[in-house]
DNA sequence: TCTGGGGTCCTCACACTC
DNA sequence: TCTGGAGTGTGAGGACCC
């Protein structure tokens, strides 16, 4: 094991709530929640100030209105957070080549690897360093763990929290950890925490004392071994840089329960052609096909097919998806329907050409040769229809007359639009039409105020045309922003709030 | 008063082959 | 020829993470 604590862990603060606010000057400082605004919808994020109203994440969004009436609540950008991610992730791979992503607001660095850092004093300041660069750049703040293990840096970043900066001094580990709670341990949830819970463990102390044998039987082989070795603050994982997707998978959650058995097969189909799109846009094909459906009661089942050879075929795909519900009762009606693909294979002309030749021989895998089909995202259709315009809570708009702003809320016919960047104070709200012709959607601007040359959009590569506001066209989108009314309120942001 | 979406990894059961 | 065990692929479910 390495003894230098050159292993950085950076997590992002609050990340969409903090890049709301950043983003949204009459919401500095009070109460955000991000989520999904529909009925089934939870909280993906909360801000600081929501958080003392016990608004935490993955909480059903009902229960956090309840806590928190007056936080605004607004749906997820992810656009503009991906934008604001490749900005962090350009500081991080200026500190070394060996950077692992774990999603947008998180990372691990080897420091060392990159030669930013070589021991404690120099770590402290690589990591300081780059807080400040995080803050010039994006406006948001951002946690460093250092330490000499992944698992021990994660823990430091934890406690950094937020806003600031911590070290783990080689040698101080267990002493460290002991005390901690099993929870602490990454890969101990809520299930495996009650099972040690029940087996009398609760801290890692206990963890390390009852021994490897101990731990084996209660959480099995590959788990026990992981936890006793964690547990010692043992732990060898790499940085690893590149990190091959295993599977591709599309899912929906339905605001009401779907109980007739052909909408069932048509939303099969639908997520089918979604999740096919994503494979392509990976240059990705798969061979395992799977289904997934919740039922009415919560109950989850997964139904999968393993075809001869890889596919992307959105006809192949969306066959075996339908064969794959034919065996699943759904009287009692779902919640939600996925697909995905796994058993990913990089994407290959052969590969279609083996399905088709399947197909023409008879394999009951591939009944049709689909190919020729125009992969249509399924939105596209939607978008057909003359639809009447919906504009997200919290998204970006331009007004003819007023300049920039952001929706504060919609309904009935009407939005109300806070007039505001992210440099300018908190502006004034007015309200409009939803049909509003001098009214369009808008692209997210920089969070920190550049030249007058390219404050218009958040970066040279966004252009005018960014698909995911106001509609649910491809792209960047809000999860099932297609399928939800985005017409929800945003309330105590300001004292002339709707 | 309920519980998102997109993933990864592990375990167990079962069928099949050697 | 029969049987058992090991190894492997597949399918299903659960736990966990952000």
């Amino acid at each position: 094991m390495r003894t230098a604590p050159t292993i950085l862990h950076l997590d992002m603060d609050a990340f969409y709530a903090s890049a709301e606010q950043a983003s949204k000057p009459s919401l500095r400082g009070k109460a955000v929640v991000v989520g999904g605004l529909g009925p089934r919808g939870v909280v993906a994020t909360a801000s600081y100030e929501a958080r003392v109203f016990g608004v935490h994440s993955a909480m059903p969004m009902a229960q956090a209105r309840r806590r928190a009436p007056n936080a605004a609540y607004l749906v997820p950008r992810f656009g503009l957070y991906r934008e604001i991610s490749e900005q962090v992730m350009g500081l991080l791979r200026a500190l070394s080549p060996l950077v692992e992503p774990l999603s947008l607001d998180e990372a691990f660095v080897d420091l060392a690897a990159g030669g930013a850092a070589w021991d404690e004093t120099s770590a402290r300041l690589t990591g300081a360093k780059l807080r400040a660069d995080i803050r010039a750049v994006t406006g948001l703040t951002g946690s460093v763990g250092l330490a000499a293990s992944k698992m021990l840096a994660k823990i430091a970043s934890e406690q950094a929290k937020p806003d600031g900066l911590v070290l783990i001094e080689p040698g101080t580990e267990r002493a460290l950890l002991g005390p901690m709670t099993v929870r602490t341990l990454p890969g101990v949830g809520p299930a495996t925490g009650d099972h040690l819970r029940r087996a009398g463990i609760t801290t890692v102390e206990e963890l390390a004392e009852a021994g490897e044998d101990e731990l084996v039987r209660l959480l099995g082989k590959a788990h026990g071994h992981a936890l006793f070795a964690m547990a010692l603050a043992h732990d060898e994982r790499p940085v690893v840089a590149e990190r091959e997707a295993k599977s591709v998978s599309v899912e929906d959650t339905y605001d009401v329960d779907i109980h007739d058995r052909v909408r069932v097969g048509l939303e099969v189909q639908r997520l089918a052609e979604r999740c096919v799109e994503r494979l392509r846009r990976a240059g990705l094909s798969g061979r395992t096909i799977v289904l997934k459906v919740r039922r009415y009661d919560f109950s989850t089942l997964t139904r999968s097919e393993t075809l001869r050879g890889p596919t992307d075929d959105p006809g192949v795909v969306r066959e075996a998806a339908a064969r794959l519900l034919e065996g699943v009762d759904t009287t009692g009606g779902v919640r939600l329907l996925g697909v995905g693909v796994s058993g990913l294979a990089d994407y290959t002309q052969e590969d279609l050409f083996a399905q088709a030749q399947a197909a023409a021989v008879g394999e009951p895998a591939a009944e049709e040769p689909a190919a020729e089909e125009p992969a249509e995202p399924a939105a596209a259709a939607e978008e057909a229809a003359p639809a009447e315009r919906r504009w997200p809570s919290g998204h970006d708009v331009r007004h003819a007359e007023y300049g920039h702003g952001w929706v504060q809320g919609s309904g009935l016919g009407r939005v109300t639009v806070r007039f505001e960047t992210p440099w300018s104070g908190p502006g004034r709200v007015r309200t409009f039409r939803t049909d509003d012709p001098r009214l369009e959607p808008a692209d997210p601007l920089p969070l920190v105020e550049r030249g007058p040359d390219d404050a218009e959009g958040l970066s040279p590569g966004s252009g005018p045309s960014a698909p995911e506001a106001g509609t649910a066209g491809p792209g960047p989108s809000v999860p099932g922003a297609g399928t939800r009314d985005p017409g929800a309120s945003v309330s105590g942001a300001g004292p002339t709030a709707p």
